[in-house]
DNA sequence: CTATAATATAAGTAAATTGTTATATAACGA
DNA sequence: TCGTTATATAACAATTTACTTATATTATAG
């Protein structure tokens, strides 16, 4: 019961940064590979990776890795609610096309 | 669109938090004066009224003042999806009934 | 094999968080 | 009015967080 609160605050804990949120916003839409939530969101890529560690620990995301590419989603089984929590955030259709019309995970070869 | 994000953050960095996620399982059974959260909690004053705090100011909570207690309660009006996530958190309504069997508000007397 | 691109991790730092104790404020009761 | 109860706030310490830069890892391309 203890334990219970505990790790649905460590969701929340992993909610409550608005860069989280607004890669939670994007990949709503599908997955996306780091490089290209590096662009979308215009902050350095180990900064990124940490925010995607820690939604991933806390179960929020998974990833598949083809090539050298890592692709991130929602994982919505652990924890149901979060279809509703993502739909309740800003709309940002425009961004996730924007990154799609470059081509998926192709277009990452900018320099670091 | 970058301001949504942070507020939206700012809501869920209020619920990550453990004690902050008992406040508000105790609390969707209904209002309950400081004190009574002190007793029900076993943390010190100052922490719950804290903790209170930033509940209420991530918009989650009000408060009726009686007497000399605060009753808090929650605040479903700006975050509909409140509602959702304290569905989702363990059910506490033992502890919140041997609150009330004691007498609502009237057995705060305790030494601090 | 070597150079490069994508990603992860480590170390360091500044800022935010959470508890504590001490104190202020306000209402109540004798 | 005076002492007590309920609550809030301030000041401080310990911990955690979120960046940064530097480096490690892994896959690909040539």
């Amino acid at each position: 019961m203890e334990e219970n609160f505990e790790s649905i605050a460590d969701v929340y804990k992993a909610l409550g940064d608005k860069t989280r949120l607004r890669i939670m916003a994007l990949l709503s839409h599908g997955e996306l590979c780091v490089c290209e939530l590096v662009g979308a969101l215009s902050m350095s890529q180990p900064s990124i990776s940490q925010h995607l560690r820690k939604l991933k620990q806390a179960g929020l995301l998974k990833e598949r890795k083809t090539a050298q590419w890592v692709y991130y989603s929602l994982d919505v089984v652990k924890f149901p609610l979060l279809e509703d929590i993502v739909r309740a955030l800003p709309d940002v259709a425009q961004e996730y096309q924007a990154l799609l019309s470059q081509g998926l995970g192709t277009r990452c070869n900018v320099s670091l």
